[in-house]
DNA sequence: ACAATATTGTTGACTAAGTCAACTAATTAT
DNA sequence: ATAATTAGTTGACTTAGTCAACAATATTGT
């Protein structure tokens, strides 16, 4: 498909743009006593089920050696714990412990109330107007994101 | 400002999301022999005129020290160049030697490339969609920006 | 004018983040 | 059965980033 050349020039401004939003909201994990690393690791866990190492490091786009270290420190703080996989003996599955449970949703609570402020300089309607261009990117960008990484396509 | 709870959520499934598509892109660069902060000062330094190192540490939202090592070691490598800024004895401006802009050059393509490629999925109607929406919100976001650096507002 | 304060950049000393290769044990494919 | 993959761990290492102290200038308040 032809590229329109100006589509990529903006497209690089966003990026930028963009980054530097990222940054002032994972502000507030760098100050914690977490590393981004570690929020992304409790996110993982907490949101699928009969979570494998492996899982987070197909998310996550990790290491699997610093993942394992990752993993060890994490269940050594008791944020997390881990119990053999029943159909794999090589594997485990994590899962939060209480405790973890716990800090996940201080967390949680702390970028959504990131998130939240960012926000909050909109009207409501500009929220909505945000979110929804926010999604159509996601939409466009979707398909070939699922043709890199050889997963099937969203039914 | 009433904050819409679900453009929170829808927000962060966005940042999750863009956060991929920009490791994807920053992919060739950390594959390259230089590393993103280098990549981002040599871009810092062509598109500014008489850059300063705290101007690229303000651009870049860096430790100054760690800035320092990095472009010493940039100076070292022949990809930039220093002279005394004149009217601040303390200061030096930086910029490109014809090395650097030629490694500049290279990495810029690459990355060009990179959203070229993205993009090339899309129809050029598609593609144009996309920019719009990227543009769109960078509007929107980019006054709260603005009040919290403590700049002024771009006219 | 001039003392106090702030800014620009460098350095030493350190911690955190991430990578690479080798390895064990279990699983799957041929 | 055995070869090839996959899950996870460990050792050894490199790269990235932070923090405090410092010297040299610039700026500000009186």
């Amino acid at each position: 498909m032809k590229v329109n050349d100006s589509c990529v020039q903006e497209i690089r401004a966003f990026n930028r743009f963009y980054t530097n939003i990222l940054g002032l909201l994972d502000h507030h994990l760098l100050k914690s006593e977490y590393s981004l690393a570690e929020g992304r690791i409790l996110y993982e866990v907490h949101v699928g089920a009969n979570v494998r190492a492996s899982d987070i490091m197909n998310a996550m786009d990790i290491d699997k050696s610093y993942l394992s270290r990752l993993l060890k420190r994490m269940e050594k703080q008791g944020l997390i714990a881990k119990k053999p996989a029943q159909n794999d003996a090589r594997a485990n599955h994590i899962y939060l412990t209480p405790q973890g449970h716990g800090i996940f949703l201080k967390l949680n609570s702390a970028s959504n109330e990131q998130v939240n402020e960012l926000l909050s300089h909109l009207t409501p309607e500009k929220q909505v107007e945000l979110t929804n261009h926010m999604n159509a990117i996601v939409k466009l960008l979707k398909l070939q994101q699922n043709e890199h990484s050889g997963k099937n396509d969203p039914k």
